[in-house]
DNA sequence: ATGAAAGCGCTAACAC
DNA sequence: GTGTTAGCGCTTTCAT
């Protein structure tokens, strides 16, 4: 069995509050005191108990992260999307740098999830739906949270981080035009949620600028490459086919890609196509497909760091200035930095 | 305030006991004061609080994940690693569908170490270092552990998962020769793990099968692509150079293409160059370069079957066969199924 | 500077 | 079937 504080406290000839202060710091302990109790925790291999210390301070030191995009998935996660896992891994690195673990937990409002979802000493909701559940319950509870991407259904508040999707949308959009598209077509997912939502606003207010009609087709997430497929498909035998698509996923962009191609269509001479977020479709299609990187890796440190600080309490981080992203050009639009994307060197 | 087991008790007129058993399932309740005790619950937004329940039964419900090269890191995950993090990602999905959550921790043996690192009810330690620290401790507080990959300094036995590097680096050593490699050399990492100790004990029975003489260059994996560039130096440099390499990593492979090509060595013309695991260094060079897929997927599933079948006692799962993986031929080999690289379809 | 005692919210014996 | 009674390991007043 594990030592205990009274074991501890017994072996040094101390109560079990002087442990407790020493371990904590928040009492009065002499010196000496002090280090005849951590001398004798060393010997007993102590080390206090994070839960029953949970249950007096209700503070864990977990942060939870709910990737809501899995939620619609089936089981898996679909093959080459790597922008979740990304953003997961960053996000438990920045974590455990601020002294906290990061769990990835299902919905905790959903009454079948594991209870320990709910015991998280504040939560990350990326891409939260419309009037989030999990939002709902943790605010009556007074848990904090930070969305990363914001409530399509709540008002703006700097309880959701900004991803600057309506930016990044028209980035693409004019690299498309520049590259030589001047029939633009537009695939997105069918989540509730802001990326989708705030994609689609980008894409009509480009569209109305620049006086041309805007088509838009949706595909659920799950769909993955077939449902870009057959979007493709639709989009091809139009009367006034599209000679540029973009869409929100790679996977969605790598099935126009084929559509494209079995139609004898060919990229990007007849078509441009590009990915609102990357991911190895994009990477590995041929020709390689130009698309968003989002960074997950900046957004989730962000997003760490101002949770971390909600939780403390304390002010929340330097706004380090606008969302960043990158726009990776690659052959599919062949613009004039065609074949620099990739990694960085070194 | 979150509604507490009292609460709830009062407002519907029974102990805490009843209600504690309405939602465990433990004891015996009338099924009339059940569905009453729910609904008071329900009407009071209650949930039973899992510190204070893990503090009773010693159960959490969570899976701690130490993922051993992240400790060599200084800082962030090096761009273009992707294999802990799908590994991470998997994990925590399997976790998940088994009522887990997983959260990723640093090394819990550390003394620095946030203390919830501990409370987990067991751990899935990736590549464990020659005689971990964090198993010593584990082990002797008899908390359940799975090693993925052997303890190299450690006999093995089922608390670790096979992941056959051995044969892999075999069929890649196979591979390299099948496209012309008549003297490969091998770049390693520094990481005193199986993974490094048995791709080297494998190259070494193979070169020696063959009767060729042993070429074995070591760059730490903190170096990046750096080290795989000197070491790519190092070996173009020799009186009677290689033409073909197998690294360790990704990285290492993409440093050493570099250097072959600064050399104005053609690439696989001259040098065939391989990959012991995949990454986005491997997919992203030009040109592409062959790498082994270690399934980390598969695999995290796979040690998340294991490692809850031993918290609850359970059987362990079927194995399942051997461990999986798969060789992916890019063009830097050139072989004779070049370009059949990439994801699958759909 | 140190200790005694009262819980945190829940579960597990054991009555009834 | 349901309630009573002790705690789980720790923190936290409040004495001393």
């Amino acid at each position: 069995m594990r030592a205990t504080i009274q074991d501890v406290a017994r072996r040094a000839g101390v109560s079990a509050t002087t442990v407790s202060h020493t371990f904590s710091g928040h009492g009065v302990v002499a010196p000496g005191t002090r280090e005849r109790v951590r001398e004798v925790a060393r010997e007993l291999g102590y080390r206090p108990d994070a839960i029953a210390r949970g249950l007096r301070s209700n503070r864990l030191g977990v942060l939870g992260l709910v990737v809501r995009p899995l939620d619609t998935l089936d089981t898996v996660l679909p093959d080459g999307v790597d922008y979740f896992l990304r953003f997961a891994g960053s996000a438990a690195l920045a974590a455990v740098e601020r002294g906290y673990g990061l769990m990835l937990v299902p919905d905790p409002s959903q009454d079948d999830s594991p209870a320990i979802g709910l015991a998280c000493d504040g939560f990350l909701i990326t891409e939260p739906v419309a009037n989030d559940p999990l939002i709902s319950l943790l605010t009556r509870d007074c848990v904090p949270f930070l969305g990363v991407g914001q409530d399509p259904a709540r008002p703006m508040t700097e309880d959701y981080l900004d991803v600057a999707t309506d930016r990044l949308t028209t980035e693409v959009l004019d690299h498309l035009a520049e590259t030589g598209g001047t029939r633009v077509a537009l695939v997105l997912g069918t989540d509730p949620n802001a990326w989708n939502r705030d994609a689609e606003a980008a894409y009509l207010a480009w569209t109305a600028a620049r006086g041309q009609d805007p088509v838009v087709l949706r595909r659920a997430e799950t769909a993955g490459q077939a449902g870009g497929h057959t979007a493709g498909e639709e989009l091809f035998r139009l009367a006034a086919p599209p000679d540029a698509v973009l869409c929100q996923t790679g996977r969605q962009a790598a099935g126009v890609l084929a559509a494209a191609r079995e139609r004898g269509l060919s990229v990007p001479g007849d078509v441009r196509i590009a990915a609102g977020s990357d991911s190895e479709h994009t990477r590995a299609a041929r020709p390689t497909i130009t698309a968003a990187d989002l960074r997950p890796d900046r957004l989730a440190r962000t997003a760490v760091a101002t949770l971390v600080a909600r939780i403390e309490g304390a002010a929340p981080p330097e706004p380090a200035g606008p969302p960043d992203y990158a726009l990776v050009v690659r052959e599919s639009t062949a613009g004039p930095d065609a074949g620099r994307g990739g990694i960085p060197g070194a």
